[in-house]
DNA sequence: TATTGTTATACTCTATAACTATA
DNA sequence: TATAGTTATAGAGTATAACAATA
């Protein structure tokens, strides 16, 4: 009687992993990054560092205790993004007007001028990475994500 | 003339971030992954493992460089997770049966039963971190999810 | 007594180069 | 010459503990 092989996989089957949700936002996320560290290299941005740019842009004189809140970031990992985006003159720190240990953040005229491309080119990359999905489409799949985080 | 006070944040402005595919798909991500670590724990498998045990589940004789693929792991990666898998005698490697290269990965008895569990627990936590969404509105997720990474 | 910002540091995750055995 | 699996290691990302200054 021969010997029973042991049997080999011609085309793997993902089925499973694909019913689950946390697999694919983890998968899709991972596409939208490897995009976004490509076009957005050319400014020195990582997504962390434009979500906390955007932040600070969008409202002038935030604290980095409301932007670690906001972005559910650990304070001491903030610390060297924030002395980087001063040192590069993006930013600055501003005395905060009620609270004497926090610093209020804001964009200086360089920043600004740089978020404004950024920016841009962040709504481009964006398109690209859900080309395949209709304005519709990317609305809900943002809407059925916050569903989930917020 | 008074000095002008600089403005600070009542409430953050996080409407721009939210518009954004990466960000509203990564922080989604970072939740059901939060949800997955704390009820898998059990088990002793973070999503990797997880989704490498799955894929030898339901693809009996696949191997190490298919595993890599499928889930755009680096092969130097891989390694120390079956072998962590293999000294668990969850799965063991057989000879491939047609490429002397290579190992086929199997479940053992062991591992079948554990998985049997796994993807219970997989299930509960999936209806739990989506808890908010229809049965066909998490069909649609993931379906808008695999345009983006398919 | 609690909170903001900070330093130092440990731990985990991810990436690169190079080797061996076989195709 | 190319590929599967592996080793060693570097780099990036994430976590905890503890401290000074201010509320």
């Amino acid at each position: 009687m021969p010997e029973k092989l042991p049997p080999s996989v011609d085309t793997v089957d993902t089925t499973y992993l694909e019913s689950l949700t946390g697999y694919n936002a983890q998968r899709a996320a991972l596409k939208v990054i490897a995009i976004f560290l490509d076009r957005m290299a050319v400014y020195g941005f990582r997504p962390v560092d434009f979500s906390v740019i955007s932040l600070i842009t969008h409202n002038p004189g935030i604290t980095s205790r409301q932007l670690c809140a906001a972005l559910d970031i650990l304070p001491p990992n903030l610390v060297a993004m924030i002395d980087t985006l001063e040192r590069r003159e993006l930013i600055v720190r501003k005395p905060h007007p009620r609270d004497g240990r926090a610093f209020g953040l804001h964009l200086t005229t360089t920043g600004k001028k740089l978020m404004r491309d950024a920016e841009i080119t962040a709504s481009e990359l964006e398109s690209h990475a859900t080309q395949r999905l209709s304005a519709t489409e990317r609305k809900s799949l943002h809407r059925l994500l916050q569903k989930i985080y917020l």
